[in-house]
DNA sequence: CAACATGTGGCAACCGCTTGCCGCTCCGGC
DNA sequence: GCCGGAGCGGCAAGCGGTTGCCACATGTTG
């Protein structure tokens, strides 16, 4: 629209100086006497001048952009990720330009390869592709993945078997001991892992799926469970739990009166639903955060010491989705009333701001029940 | 890393052409002979070519990326308009940059001053800009606005009244009569659309606020409210919703029997929350879509025909946070001390049931999404 | 058979900016 | 007074494509 943007030329012609010296004015401050810079930047404001960050990327080989890619930019999950990472870029300058797979492993290839010549480097969060197509891209730009070890590449996870010994402690505190793990795509790095985390910490525990890691996907699971019912659950992730309990409600089951639910991830929801979820928290924010700062880091030039994953901690936030289990509870819970038992649950204190409503909210609601 | 990627020139030497003929092979079929063609493009593929998006850009004036301001990549909010766009891109082979201006203003002006040279059109989704900055950036490329109207610059919106008529209706057809608005921020032009059109179709209603789009915010509103209640109130969007209603439990007050709330915008969460919530849908997808399609017409040549505002319709999805009004009720359930209970009895006499036997499960559902 | 349209490929000039290299000016030191 | 160096600005060659224009070979047409 309108007639064409003012380029160096311009700008340089009217500041009665040569192109390149505008150049400098903008890219290298000091290289240039700073009257002079300084005219030349008020010339240039006055003519609405701004860079172009195409010419510049492509004669200066960078773009100031990084890339990151997620399976899809809707899933809470990613949110917080993408948050931590454009919080990292943003601060270091660098634009974060958010690829979407939306699902596919496909759509995620071709998207990636548009993108990796455009960007300074690449955040791989939960990539569908083999190890082996990540190290090719690895070859061409700076990439770290996130949740997902693959060698030679620099990695940040988070510490799954410590999430889950948390996990395992907390539901035997209660008094649980048969623990059933819902489990999400096979695909998935960390679902293995956790399956696998849990299963050396609880070997009696067993396992139903896999289902898809959303809502509908939890409820999927419901049916199944009852098959073969534990005490206690614990799932993928805190989509499928929230399918998971509300699938069971439908069918009289009450959480966490006769079935507890710990999930994985905790995102925004987690707290917002009834009951609240009990559940690890992964450090969404922190690992998109310090995957970028690495990408970055590689990017301008530090060797990487190391390809040993960057492993961040997880803390399990417990709300109202687990409960002790009820004595006598060997029968089938779901058949009839559970015995109304005394209860109580420690809680930590939510990590949320507005918080302790979740806690009273479900009080009040049992209490009146 | 690794040696530099190969550029039209290897190609074009591997395949004995000149890089005209490559260029074209590419980005012209049909321009070229289809014998040679396939020659190149296997040769390209051979040497792992790829077009370099930012060389392209830079000659070709046009990037195929098309930018998407939003507010807060991570609120609900946009996610589905995120995810209109980005199908509404990928068809047209376009790749969706989204900038999020993380809620600042300042930082919303510099990324899209960054992107706009970068970018073939954009689409700025509740802008917190002037009009007059919204109208400077659309002289250099094609804009469309969401969600708000700007003078000489196509927006799609959806219709507020409309939506707002029909949530009058269902209130009114439950028995409710005073209407309380819990406003969102100050400058948001759909707030003040919904605000004005409550107000015509219900001049007896009150407002409060404005509070912050947000569950805190929403929460904080519910003391003011109680100050002064009603039997019926519609919030600016869901997130208040839920932080109202969240609180107004923990104080005593139940919903939907003693307070029927309603809504906007149709999040994810909304279903998932309990009581999930009745909400005027907003075609949030649909919004995104429409305005990528209508960006990219415009971007080809299109000239818009009118600047008139593309409307789109919106609906009623009746939850479970909505209930008759109980007849006889009248005594305040909340029971602390009403400092304006003088004012109040003047307009609407709360009545909070004691009988209501609505539920928690939802009586309508939305299957749809 | 001449005149001309059509299909294909090459040449070279950009697109807007960066940067290595050069040259000029000015200074301080010997 | 001469020399080396620092400071500063200009020149010009790219970066990797795109595209207007031209040239040549063939096929068509009158």
């Amino acid at each position: 629209m309108s007639e064409r943007p003012p380029t160096i030329y311009d700008v340089a012609k009217a500041a009665g100086v040569a192109a390149s010296t505008v150049s400098r004015a903008f890219a290298r401050p000091g290289r240039v006497n700073f009257a002079t810079a300084e005219r030349i930047r008020r010339v240039a404001a006055e003519l609405g001048y701004r860079v172009s960050p195409l010419a510049r990327g492509l004669s200066a080989g960078r773009t100031s952009m990084i890339g990151l890619g997620v399976a899809d930019i809707g899933n809470p999950f990613y949110t917080e990720i993408i948050r931590g990472a454009q919080d990292a870029a943003a601060e270091a300058g660098y634009t974060l330009l958010v690829t979407d797979a939306r699902e596919s492993g496909a759509r995620e290839r071709e998207a990636l390869e548009r993108a990796v010549t455009t960007v300074d480097g690449l955040v791989l969060a939960t990539s569908r592709m083999s190890d082996s197509a990540i190290r090719a891209i690895a070859k061409q730009r700076p990439v770290v993945v996130l949740n997902r070890a693959v060698t030679d590449v620099p990695s940040v996870l988070t510490d799954t078997a410590d999430g889950m010994r948390r996990v395992v402690e907390h539901l035997a505190g209660l008094g649980h001991e048969g623990f059933t793990y819902v489990a999400g795509p096979e695909a998935s790095w960390a679902d293995g892992m956790r399956w696998r985390s849990l299963r050396e910490l609880a070997p009696g525990s067993r396992r139903l799926g896999p289902y898809a890691p959303s809502v509908p996907g939890g409820g999927a699971a419901a049916a199944d469970f009852l098959r073969a019912p534990s005490s206690a659950v614990v799932t993928y992730n805190d989509a499928m739990a929230i399918g998971l309990i509300r699938r069971l409600t439908v069918m009289g089951v009450r959480v966490p009166r006769d079935v507890s639910v710990v999930s994985f991830d905790n995102v925004e929801a987690a707290e917002l639903v009834t009951p609240a979820l009990t559940t690890v928290a992964t450090p969404l924010r922190a690992m998109g955060r310090t995957a970028v700062v690495n990408v970055l880091a590689i990017a301008n030039g530090a060797v990487p010491h190391t390809t040993e994953p960057m492993v961040l901690p997880s803390r399990l936030v417990v709300r109202a989705s687990t409960a002790r289990r009820e004595k006598g509870g060997g029968r089938a819970v779901w058949e009839g009333p559970a015995p109304h038992a005394e209860r109580r649950r420690n809680r930590t204190s939510p990590a949320w701001g507005t918080t302790n409503a979740s806690g009273s909210s479900r009080r009040t609601a049992d209490g009146s029940r």
